[in-house]
DNA sequence: AGGATCCTTCGGTGCTCGCCGAAGTGTCGT
DNA sequence: ACGACACTTCGGCGAGCACCGAAGGATCCT
């Protein structure tokens, strides 16, 4: 096991990159994001190609090590390989330029107003949500950003009121920072994240919109906010009413 | 200034992993690691391709907003845009496959083991070196790992007995970890991992070997090294004797 | 068994993109 | 002014690759 005998000539950037360099491949994890197995014409049609060339796509990330696989029956279940790849998508994601393109319909209207309001992020939440309750939680002085983001004694006492356990010491950093797409500011993502998505949703807190990414915040969750974190619905969604 | 309004179909993903899924422009970045600002010829040079494929390529990464240039008269030169694409260079290197080639001459060779044992990566130290000073730091209580990277109380009064000041708290994460190719064990990175990679040039810890990212380690750094952290030869460079 | 669905394999097609060399522009040194 | 050098632009070539449809498993449902 002595690395220094292999001679590595340095990673190979370009085939890893490449990856993801193609739109529907880039379609496909973009579409993992949200943490859940999806299959594999499920993301064809998703993004719009044959099963066939869906195929092509999946042996590839597979074998590039970006997403895992299970097989179950006739079905090829798919999701990004593990909090790591998803971070990596993120970051990529969020230094990448945005494509400004009209909506192509009314309904595609409403689902991206509603993607940008609050819906998950590979395990945690984003949006105007995630966005907001980061920042609350930051006035609270539940978090502390001077040395990168780091819960503090409050914030571990917060989680417990909350009925949260604090995260087991693994390999996965407990509080990270994720840079929203659509609010270009930071929101919560690592272990504490995915645990405050977990009980946001088992919470009812908010429930998901169909089979995308959306969630929308209902009553409970709108009380609970407030009463936990003082956030009014001003704070969560500026200038909007949120509908059923 | 509503991000609501402007209909954001989602980051063009594939548009910007195009940039590094070039074996070209790979190569461009990964030898911009080093920090350092390049010209073009150096890089076309350096990677074996025509002044002019050179000229493309930087002009599409210059577009892509992942390396900065600065005209000097005849030279443009070039460097990466800043800590974040460096860092989002690392992770996708960190993650991507190795290329383990024999080496194509023993010079080769040996600019492969310099570079495995101490280099550059940015502006922080790396390689076996890198590694070492990381895990020594842990070991002394100097880095608390529990909640991410950190830099401890003893850790600063440490770095002051270095004579390197605490970095002031802008928006670079003081602490980060960057996982090393060679290593496969985390380095330090960030604002404080900078200052103790100035310093060990600064106070000839380690001088640079030729014009690359390789550095080699000096009887005074060896010293000082010993003297700060414990750290024995040994540690450093396990089974190898360092030449001049 | 039969049909529907999900997935895979296999040619074939068309286009993008990386590369070079030659010629041209600007800058530096003498 | 002149050559040397760093860089840029352009045309053309070749390879790689993303796509599809058709045909062939594999699995589930009735």
């Amino acid at each position: 096991m002595n690395s220094h005998d292999a001679h590595v000539t340095g990673p190979d950037l370009a085939a890893f990159a490449a990856l993801l360099a193609d739109g529907t491949r880039a379609g496909f994890c973009l579409a993992l994001l949200d943490g859940r197995a999806w299959t594999a014409i499920e993301l064809a049609r998703h993004v719009g190609v044959a099963a066939s060339t869906a195929t092509e796509h999946l042996n590839l990330l597979v074998a590039g090590g970006l997403l895992a696989q299970e097989r179950q029956g006739r079905h090829r279940y798919v999701r990004l390989a593990g909090p790591d790849t998803a971070a990596l998508v993120e970051g990529l994601a969020a230094m990448a330029p945005r494509t400004v393109a009209p909506p192509r319909s009314l309904r595609a209207a409403n689902r991206g107003r509603a993607l940008a309001r609050a819906r998950t992020c590979y395990d945690h939440l984003a949006g105007a949500l995630g966005v907001a309750i980061t920042e609350a939680m930051t006035a609270r002085g539940l978090l502390d950003w001077a040395h990168g983001p780091r819960l503090t004694g409050r914030g571990v006492v917060w989680l417990g009121e909350l009925g949260i356990a604090p995260p087991p010491a693994t390999g996965r950093p407990p509080v990270r920072s994720c840079l929203d797409w659509t609010e270009r500011r930071p929101h919560l993502a690592g272990a504490v994240g995915a645990a405050i998505c977990r009980h946001a949703l088992d919470s009812d807190w908010v429930t998901r919109l169909g089979t995308g990414r959306a969630v929308v915040l209902t009553d409970i969750g709108r009380r609970e906010l407030r009463d936990h974190l003082g956030l009014s619905d001003e704070m969560i969604c500026p200038g909007e009413r949120a509908g059923g």
